[in-house]
DNA sequence: AGTCTATGATTTACGACGCA
DNA sequence: TTGCGTCGTAAATCATAGAC
């Protein structure tokens, strides 16, 4: 679990491509139970009110700002899976 | 029918290892591109047809990439070795 | 045949940037 | 200037193909 930072600068594999965000939140897997709410929200609608933006949050204690990203990110889902869906459709 | 198409589902469900020539091409392009390791959207459609899989798939692929060798650069030491040598080799011809 | 690990795919969480 | 949209990605995690 300790991030070991290479020092190989002399072999210069130039990776300056380090990003590693320090303030970043620790990804959280979400229940089954989560998941299946935020689905069937999803299968109601695509994009949320603000209203009922709340609600999802408080019932499955999930704070706003994650329910807002968990339907950006099931949007973009979405999308994907109908792309794949397009360009292989010819059964 | 309903046997091609159970096994058309199936491949799409069942994880299948790339070709060894694919992973070659695409270890090709993320050693020789090590300084910046992010193909463009063209490029990753290139790659995506040299090596018959998907763009999302190269993504994914660049993204595993990317993480496990900044991870543990040691471990791909040897493999980075490999192809610069290639690279340098093809460049010379 | 069962245990592992490498590998491809999916899931959270943001930064960057756009638009109203 | 607030706020939510997409897009591309990091990082963790999942699933299991394959190696041993």
């Amino acid at each position: 679990e300790e991030k070991q930072q290479q020092q190989l600068d002399p072999n210069n594999p130039a990776a300056n491509w380090i990003h590693a965000r320090s303030t970043r939140k620790k990804r959280c897997p979400y229940t089954k139970y989560q998941t299946l709410e935020l689905e069937k929200e999803f299968l109601f609608n695509t994009y949320l009110t603000r209203d009922r933006r709340y609600e999802v949050a408080r019932i499955l204690n999930l704070t706003e700002r994650q329910v807002k990203i968990w339907f950006q990110n099931r949007r973009m889902k979405m999308k994907k899976m109908n792309r794949e869906r397009g360009s292989k459709d010819h059964l | 029918v309903m046997i091609l198409r159970s096994r058309f589902l199936d491949a799409r469900r069942k994880r299948r290892n790339f070709s060894k020539q694919a992973t070659e091409i695409l270890n090709e392009y993320f050693y020789s591109h090590l300084s910046n390791p992010y193909p463009s959207e063209e490029a990753k459609e290139e790659l995506a047809k040299k090596c018959s899989i998907t763009v999302s798939q190269v993504s994914n692929w660049f993204g595993n990439k990317r993480i496990r060798y900044k991870k543990n650069i040691g471990k791909f030491q040897e493999e980075a070795n490999l192809y610069a040598a290639k690279t340098a080799v093809t460049a010379a011809h």
